[in-house]
DNA sequence: ACCTGAACACCGTTCAAGT
DNA sequence: ACCTGAACACCGTTCAAGT
């Protein structure tokens, strides 16, 4: 779903060699793969310098501290994020069907990328809102549903409300259960997690339609 | 809201003599006051213990380790928590108002808590979910929900889905909605934040209302 | 029983120095 | 321009030693 980066296998350093690549590109993708594999909190530059056969200062010269590079790993979380909505969307062909897809496919990219998806949300990333690039992908992401919701609005088969209001309401409804899910406050992480999906996307369509 | 903690001025340690107070309880009240000043990154144990005039170690007397004690400023989360959903229900009577009350006294617990609500569902947590104080305080919390809309359908008021279900569901928007306004995900924080908290809760009665 | 202080193995970050 | 290695000021945790 996110477009898995180009596995680049860390690799012995060379003496006196510099990298020479892409180490911005090359920091990123190792670093969400860290975060992936093992969580947000494993990752340290230590081990992402030393995977790539790099000083551990090195990314220094590309970011300006390990926050921006977290940023820089959030924004690409919600690029993928916005992927997946507007294929969801685009594949049920814009209806209620296309909207449920829609929060369906929101839930399971949290689900399926618990770690990055709390990079993308967690404290880590408020402290640096000021990233430009951060900001705009979030801000993508999140416009791809007001866009679904003014359609459904205008097809006349939802309530007229404030297409930002809701779109919120409606972010917040799949943001809360897919941190609900994650938070493992599930017990049964599995079965009771499916119902609740099913539940809440059913649910939200009647929110936004009825009085 | 949460009965503030009875403020025990950090102390000039006096040499040679032990704290000989209740150390586990000043230690968790100190603890909550470092997060909701400074934030649960900012809490240390060495600043927990200075601030105490207790050497830096003194804690692993009381805690297995520095999440023992987040897990319990957990804890006393979630009891402040459930106390103020309770409170808010019946106050207003146990009717719809009481369920639209709960709904907003959540919210605003998470807003002027966020630090410790932040730890309440953090990812500090999850590894420690063993602890059996924190399982139970958390489920006494969603408990008060859960018996609310119970009551709802015996009055007859409300959809009969599954009451965990349903629970599951009320509880992730305004679970989503809290974290959607401390994220600052939500620009002007005061008016839009102000407006999805009524939409929200308006909302979810639709939801649990309507076919 | 309860607490201490030194020690250990980690962090992120800075900076003068190398090529 | 880009990278390095030593150094700095922090962590949480362990443990022998004190009272």
């Amino acid at each position: 779903m996110a477009g898995s980066p180009p596995l680049r296998r860390p690799r012995k350093k060379r003496v006196g060699q510099y990298h020479h690549g892409d180490l911005r590109r090359a920091l990123i993708d190792q670093a969400l793969r860290t975060i992936e594999q093992e969580g947000a909190e494993a990752l340290t530059l230590r081990g992402v310098g030393e995977a790539l056969g790099v000083s551990r200062t090195a990314l220094y010269r590309h970011f300006s501290n390990k926050q921006a590079l977290v940023a820089a790993v959030a924004g690409e979380g919600f690029r993928a994020l916005r992927l997946a909505l507007t294929d969801a969307w685009d594949r049920q062909g814009h209806g209620r069907a296309g909207l449920e897809a829609m929060g369906l496919a929101y839930i399971r990219f949290a689900v399926d990328h618990s770690s990055h998806y709390r990079v993308m949300f967690g404290r880590f990333v408020e402290s640096c809102a000021r990233d430009q690039d951060l900001i705009e992908a979030a801000k993508a992401a999140f416009q791809a549903l007001v866009d679904a919701l003014i359609e459904r609005q205008q097809d006349g088969q939802t309530r007229r409300d404030d297409p930002l209001l809701q779109a919120r309401f409606v972010w917040s409804v799949v943001h809360g259960v897919a941190m609900l899910v994650l938070d493992g406050q599930l017990r049964d992480h599995d079965a009771s997690g499916e119902a609740l999906r099913q539940y809440a996307v059913e649910r939200i369509q009647a929110a936004i339609t009825s009085d």
